[in-house]
RNA sequence: GCGCGGGUGGCUUAGUCGGUUAGAGCACCCGGCUGAUAACCGGGAGGUCGCAGGUUCAAGUCCUGCCUCGCGCACCA
């Protein structure tokens, strides 16, 4: 028998798949099946893919393999992600060109050129990963976002959010990355949130006339150069203090005040915010401080300009006081409040920090040309010297206290630096606008799990901003939206649109250069075009590219360049109905989908959504590149092959779960699940090719097999059913738990193991056939369901038992998808029936072979217990009551190793009865005594006439009527007895208690029966050492010391057993030869030989 | 801070409507069985079911608070 080689195995059928275009196959196989409709989230290729890329394929690859061979159409187009910031950025570490102006001193052209080939870097070592574990999805068609076409469609998309009014240009304080000098969209943003402790700092803003000062908190002191306004809350109470004496000494960090010094703040934070003792001189609401003018921190850091209430103290009604001063300092553009507020309150808006983060010249000395966030210690002592920035502070300075700051704070996803807040033009998509649409769509969708899209996706919805589109970036789908002086705006939507516009920009003088139709829809090319308003005024293109989500969001519709081509591909794959991502996709792909396709056609974009856990390492830890703890698919593709590895990520939990991805629990699932596999096949198939079996041949009717061969059929069907229905419920962990444990448990453990011998029959007979058909139906059966998860060993099988590939076989729960009429909709339960090839199922027996099984481990406890070794036979076994086991006395009293299995039908002779407390009913009579009376019960002196008394009517314990249904009656083997007590549900649902009674009494010929055992046991443990062959034959020689008289009938058969041509048992005063093997059984001394 | 999902022997995990002694796998120990595979069977050791309260005759399960891990939201001053 050979070695199984998975690895081997696995990857000869590779070649023979691609040799034979099974993936085309099967789909072509469901020609005529109604669609299912896959899209698959194109992946970028200029990382390496890793484990967690092999967790998403596989659940990709299941749901739609399932779907075909239920009959349903499933083509998978691939795709890739090719444009965006992540490109950007490697190209610009490898070219080091680490900032705009570099990018453009390179060369733009030359930029995005390195760009689009670095999209490829690794995209052979995803193309290996994706074949290796056997992704069937169509990588020689994929869609490419960075293709024209795909760009001409996004382009057409745009347009049509641009005519419906959704599509607008703004002036909005936004994330910001000085380093890669660009803008992100708020799901973006939450990429890269990173608790950070900052500085913070309490700042006196003094008042002009007056010696007071008001104190303002901010965690950003680089904004306080901006500062043009502080904000109150006309309602809050605020109150006015004056020092009373100096700060103590655990006064820590920079800052103070002097004693008569006075500050205002609001009243409810005096306690967290003032560490001196005051007196409240006075307090107001907000509103009296409305109005009040205050000396600017850095005096013409900001140009005042036209503004008369610019460094004012204005109402905001959001003002709190949950945390710092109840007053708000306002930076007009560095905060989105501030903006708005600064807006309506006509602040001066002027920027003090420029796009490469660094302060603008005229700030201060100190602090000009200096990045924000390294200056935090210079500001913080510039406001602490007397009489701070402005001098005109009082002698203890403007900051009355530091205080390091623990949050959150978001950081740029791609380079890890702080973000900063600022006020700049972008576009915006404005989904606000259609935000009801988008929650009544995603209502519809079928979330997996189903709290995904209630609540995280439906919480994003239901907070919906207006998406951020543009990106002032080099590499991606350039905004075709171009722009007159004036503000005139044309929106184009397609490569003939941009020819017309060009051809009557030109037609008016303009100079342009050639737009052929291959026109390469890329900066800097569509930079170049200036195009004509209508009023006659010049268009130059808003330098911006999309964001890179908003691509992926289009995938679509412009994986099929609709609607340029192949109308009536996409009228006929959308919406999609299903897509596979990681959670971590929420507010990315998942959201992009839905948000193009509700603002574009006004429809959901997919009908389901598996959404999968992160993928942590064996310790928990998230996966991730810095930590170097990054599993290699490879290690497993390697070692235990593709399918254990697919086995093991479906069974290790719910998909939608963290999964903590354990090596060793790929290396279990290779043991258990394909090992165990492949040894039933080969047992099935050694035999079936030394009988020549043939499976088409007239077969035996299952209700002519053995209850043996009914049995196992019965529990493939029930455990089918039960995994099919699992599928349909997303519940693929479990459906692959339970086909495994049947696989092991059920068909290895015991269906085989006790169908060893059926086989071995060298004349062919009825049962050996019936043998030989069951384990093929079985297997084929388990192939086709396993097929999905782990497609190698499944077909490798199935191929070898049928001539016919898995992967172009049925579904047998039943083919809904080739029906006529069939949706992908709903499972037609009624229709699918029809095609279902699950063999009858049996639940009596079922739950008999249960009992039997039970008997058979409670024969080898009693041994046990009472020392009795296993291979010596017992003369008579007993079984107490339970159902009728006729069928399997035969087995049984193999298993057991008795001469004879007999019925005791008095249960009094061996069982005793016990009686326990039934909770349910007893409590609600017994209420707070039921503890008492149900001890009562259990501890009863006579539980027989307890129970004679309870039956008869009822009987009185602890003043409680209690009935028949208020015990549960339990029998249990008596005393003094070799025995067994088993519990079983009865059809009925009532538990029965079936005993085994062994005899324990020796008599001559079981002595002889049990050493014969033991002699052939060992005997053939020699044979399998020495590497004979099964059919060879020996020269066995025995020796016994103390042994017992051996009958002839046992000597023969040890013989033929052990296939002995020659065998002789010497006389008890022979000496054996020196090298013979010799064991020790029972005081019993056995020297042997094998010749 | 708000929301979601977790926390059950060394590890992975099951646990229904609240019901008697919390179930399995891996690893470990002892024993058995085997022409049966990296197998199988029996037994053992190993659990304050995150912590603390509460409801109840009875809580891993329900309620409240807290701790902790992960994820998401808000992050504002």
């Amino acid at each position: 028998m050979g070695e199984l080689d998975a690895v081997q195995l696995e990857t000869e059928l590779l070649e023979r798949w691609s040799k034979e275009g099974t993936f085309q196959a099967s789909i072509d196989a469901r020609r005529n099946g109604a669609p299912f409709i896959f899209l698959e989230g194109p992946p970028t290729a200029n990382g390496k893919p890793g484990i967690h890329h092999v967790v998403a394929r596989t659940f990709k690859d299941l749901v739609c393999r399932w779907k075909a061979m239920e009959g349903f159409l499933v083509e998978r187009k691939g795709g890739w992600d090719t444009h965006g910031l992540p490109v950007e950025i490697e190209v610009q570490k490898r070219l080091d060109l680490m900032s705009n102006e570099a990018i453009e001193a390179f060369g733009m052209a030359e930029f995005n050129q390195a760009c689009r080939e670095s999209v490829w870097t690794y995209e052979a070592a995803w193309r290996e990963m994706t074949e290796r574990m056997a992704y069937w999805v169509d990588l020689d068609n994929p869609y490419v976002t960075l293709d024209n076409n795909y760009v001409e469609s996004a382009w057409w998309a745009l347009k049509q959010m641009f005519d419906k009014g959704l599509l607008y240009r703004g002036h909005k304080v936004l994330p910001f990355c000085p380093q890669t000098g660009t803008s992100y969209s708020s799901h973006e943003v939450a990429l890269g949130y990173k608790e950070v402790t900052e500085p913070s700092v309490y700042v006196k803003f003094k008042l002009v006339d007056d010696n007071a000062s008001i104190l303002a908190w901010t965690t950003t002191p680089w904004t306080l150069p901006g500062n043009v306004g502080l904000a109150v809350g006309p309602e809050v109470t605020y109150a006015r203090c004056r020092i009373k004496e100096a700060a103590g000494e655990h006064w820590t960090g920079a800052g103070g005040a002097d004693v008569g010094e006075e500050v205002i703040i609001a009243k409810d934070l005096m306690k967290e915010v003032l560490r001196h003792h005051v007196d409240i001189v006075e307090e107001f609401s907000g509103s009296a401080l409305v109005g009040r003018a205050y000396e600017p921190l850095f005096p013409g850091a900001v140009p005042r300009g036209e503004s008369t209430t610019a460094w004012t103290v204005l109402a905001a009604d959001w003002v709190t006081t949950t945390d710092g001063t109840g007053v708000v300092h306002t930076a007009v553009m560095y905060g989105e409040d501030d903006y708005n507020l600064g807006m309506e309150a006509g602040l001066p808006a002027h920027h003090t920090v420029g796009m490469d983060g660094a302060f603008v010249p005229g700030i201060h000395p100190e602090l000009d040309g200096r990045y924000v966030k390294d200056c935090d210690a210079t500001i913080i002592e510039l406001l602490s010297a007397s009489g701070g920035t402005n001098g005109k502070g009082p002698s203890s300075g403007l900051l009355y206290r530091e205080k390091d700051y623990a949050h959150d704070y978001p950081h740029c996803w791609r380079t890890d630096h702080p973000l900063l807040y600022y006020a700049m033009d972008s576009w915006f998509v404005r989904m606000t606008a259609v935000k009801e649409n988008l929650l009544k769509y995603n209502s519809q969708v079928e979330w997996a799990p189903d709290w995904v899209g209630e609540g995280r996706f439906g919480e994003w919805l239901r907070n919906v901003k207006d998406w951020a589109i543009s990106r002032e970036r080099y590499w991606g789908t350039p905004l075709p939206v171009w722009r007159s002086e004036t503000g005139e705006m044309k929106c184009v939507g397609s490569i003939k649109e941009l020819q017309d516009e060009v051809a009557k920009a030109n037609a008016a003088g303009i100079e342009n250069p050639a737009c052929p139709d291959d026109v390469d829809l890329h900066r800097p090319v569509v930079d170049e075009f200036t195009l004509l308003s209508d009023s006659g005024l010049p268009m130059q293109r808003e330098p911006f590219v999309m964001d890179c989500w908003f691509d992926s969001g289009c995938a679509s519709f412009a994986q099929w360049h609709y609607p340029f081509e192949n109308e009536d591909v996409f009228d006929g794959s959308f919406p999609v109905d299903y897509i596979c991502e990681g959670v971590d996709q929420t507010r990315g792909w998942f959201y992009t989908l839905l948000a193009v396709s509700t603002a574009v056609f006004d429809e959901m974009c997919y009908k389901r959504c598996l959404s999968l856990g992160l993928i942590l390492d064996a310790e928990g830890k998230k996966m991730s590149k810095s930590r170097g703890n990054i599993v290699d698919p490879w290690d497993h593709f390697n070692r235990e092959g593709a399918d254990a590895t697919r086995w093991y990520m479906v069974t290790a939990g719910a998909p939608w779960n963290p999964m903590k991805f354990d090596p060793n629990g790929v290396r279990e699932t290779y043991a258990k699940m394909f090992l165990t596999l492949w040894n039933v096949y080969k047992f099935h198939a050694d035999y079936a090719a030394l009988d020549g079996f043939d499976p088409d041949s007239e077969g035996v009717a299952v209700h002519e097999r053995s209850p043996l061969d009914r049995w196992v059929l019965s529990r493939l069907a029930s455990v089918g059913q039960a995994y099919h229905e699992n599928f349909v419920g997303w519940d693929f962990h479990k459906a692959a738990r339970d086909l495994e444990d049947f696989m092991v448990n059920d068909v290895s453990n015991w269906y085989v193991r006790r169908s060893r011998r059926r086989l071995w029959d060298e004349a062919d007979s009825h049962d050996k056939l019936s043998c030989q058909h069951t384990l093929h139906e079985v297997l084929v059966t388990v192939c086709r369901f396993m097929a999905p998860i782990s497609p190698f060993m499944a077909d490798e099988i199935h191929r070898n038992l049928t001539g016919q590939s898995v992967h172009v076989a049925p579904w047998p729960a039943g083919v809904p998808g080739s029906l006529e009429g069939a949706t992908s909709d709903a499972w037609d339960e009624q229709a699918a029936k029809a095609t279902a090839t699950l063999p009858p199922q049996d639940s009596d027996l079922e739950a008999t072979m249960a009992l039997v099984r039970e008997l058979a481990e409670a024969g080898r406890r009693i041994r046990i217990d009472a020392n009795r070794r296993q291979r010596l036979p017992c003369a008579q076994g007993w079984i107490v009551a339970g159902p009728n086991l006729q069928a399997f006395h035969d087995l049984l009293a193999e298993e057991l190793n008795v001469e004879s299995i007999q019925v005791e039908n008095d249960l009094d002779r061996f069982q005793q009865v016990e009686l326990a407390p039934n909770f349910r009913a007893l409590a609600p009579k017994a209420r707070a005594h039921v503890n008492d009376v149900a001890n009562a019960i259990r501890s009863a002196d006579d539980p027989e006439a307890l129970l004679a008394e309870i039956v008869d009517g009822g009987a009185e314990v602890l003043g409680v009527l209690v009935e028949e249904g208020d015990v549960e009656i339990k029998r249990v083997e008596r005393d003094g007895f070799a025995a067994q007590t088993v519990e079983m549900n009865g059809a009925d649902g009532q538990s029965l208690h079936v005993s085994l009674v062994l005899d324990m009494n020796d008599t001559p010929a079981l002595l002889s029966k049990g050493m014969a055992r033991d002699i052939t046991r060992r005997v053939q443990a020699k044979r399998k050492a020495l590497d004979l062959a099964i059919e060879a034959t020996i020269d066995l020689e025995v020796w016994m010391v103390n042994g017992p008289e051996m009958m002839a009938d046992d000597e023969h058969w040890v013989a033929s057993e052990t296939r002995a041509a020659g065998c002789v048992f010497h006389e008890a005063s022979a000496t054996p030869p020196s090298d013979a093997e010799h064991f020790e059984v029972d005081g019993t001394t056995v020297h042997f030989t094998v010749s």
